[in-house]
DNA sequence: CGTCCATTTGAGGTGGATCAACCCTAGTGG
DNA sequence: CCACTAGGGTTGATCCACCTCAAATGGACG
């Protein structure tokens, strides 16, 4: 079944209120090598590209929300990474895919070739620094989460997710999590249930206030520091 | 924690400085750019550099071995990543180390400045798709690491850490670990008695041989892989 | 030969997983 | 417009893999 959500206001904030640090890094790389980008839309569920499959592609999410993610071959699941509008993700420096990602509702993003981001890169020094830069905060985003993985408590990890969130999806103080709770548990090392029960924990003490399980609002921001560790 | 703009001549023993020939990562880019690596020395146990100091320098194992790790506030500790020889690491396209790291035994390493490197990635292409290739590799260990602490079993664990050692390692069939049990579980996110019962267990179904604690022989790697999920 | 740690092993506790209802709500069709 | 339904979410009861605490053992080094 089609789906009506092509609209950018379907479900994230096309508004990305990141304050860079740079300009856009697709901006940044595409302006300045003429590149061409394209637009393209997935619908909920859909895979983009799977693990070890050919990088074709870099991407970037325009509207929507993707996981990135590992499976072992009994199928449990770790998802490394949630893409979230404004985010570039499917990046590489090999051939190669290293996760498996997928639409986590509709989604439309934006793409150039590997190939064509790779030319540049050989041809304008700066485009490479930039992507080098690009993959230096995915390895540092990925060494905060070995942390969280290795070491935190089950009500510390879903602290450091809501702050995180909040961070980067928050509009006028309230988040819209695109995600559901087995997705967040995949993210935490958690189970679904465990996600849960943590959260309405949270909401019982009042740090959090819900519209709808996916509406958050974060009414104590101080007290999930402190659980953060 | 001393200041990083002391820190190769405050703790360690400084050698002679070399232009150095060999074709490693490491000589590929400074060979090529021309740079000079000096070589220094760290004992047993001494840092060398602590979490978010700057970063001045760019190591390579030479002998020894050394442990990157981040701390909780209340001192649990997630290793990231052992390196070993041959090893680059303290690698940043940013100001900061985001980890710290320490000899884990006494240590050799030969370093450049970061800044060096930051110049010939400015001026030569090819050392900056070097740096970015460099760094993409310890994504893709950061990633597969998470979905070890995210989502395998201690027995699990235990297995990767043993392959992994084994590949990275072993002379003769034979390895020599560097490191202590309590290094090991926090690489793994175990406690080092979970460690130590795994190993034995391993033991007794003749998986693996001692000769001493850190003396290992590996005699069934195709168990290992299957346990490795 | 004795001291000091690292390691192993044992016993018991527990945080989070598992298994199982139940509930809520958005979407569907009447 | 409302009743129905399916899938996501919550909550409860129980289990168990791993942690914690404790003690014994062993190996390296003076």
């Amino acid at each position: 079944m089609l789906n009506a959500s092509l609209s950018p206001s379907a479900g994230g904030n096309p508004i990305n209120p990141i304050v860079h640090p740079v300009a856009d890094p697709f901006a940044a790389v595409t302006g300045h090598a003429g590149l061409i980008a394209s637009e393209f839309c997935y619908k909920k569920e859909e895979e983009i590209y799977g693990e070890d499959e050919p990088a074709e592609y870099v991407y970037q999410v325009i509207s929507g929300a993707v996981r990135s993610y590992k499976l072992l071959s009994d199928g449990r699941r770790q998802i490394g990474a949630f893409h979230l509008p404004g985010d570039v993700f499917g990046l590489e420096s090999g051939t190669a895919h290293r996760l498996a990602a997928e639409a986590i509702i509709d989604t439309t993003v934006r793409l150039v070739k590997r190939r064509s981001l790779e030319h540049a890169a050989g041809v304008d020094v700066q485009v490479a620094r930039k992507l080098w830069a690009m993959t230096t905060a995915e390895l540092r985003h990925a060494e905060d989460h070995m942390l969280l993985l290795g070491r935190k408590t089950a009500m510390e990890r879903v602290a450091t997710f809501l702050l995180e969130m909040d961070r980067r999806l928050a509009v006028a103080g309230m988040m819209a999590l695109p995600m559901c709770r087995r997705d967040i548990g995949d993210y935490l090392g958690l189970t679904l249930e465990t996600v849960s029960r943590a959260l309405s924990q949270l909401h019982a003490q009042g740090v959090l206030g819900f519209s709808g399980a996916r509406q958050i609002v974060l009414r104590n921001r101080q007290s999930l520091r402190k659980m953060d560790a």
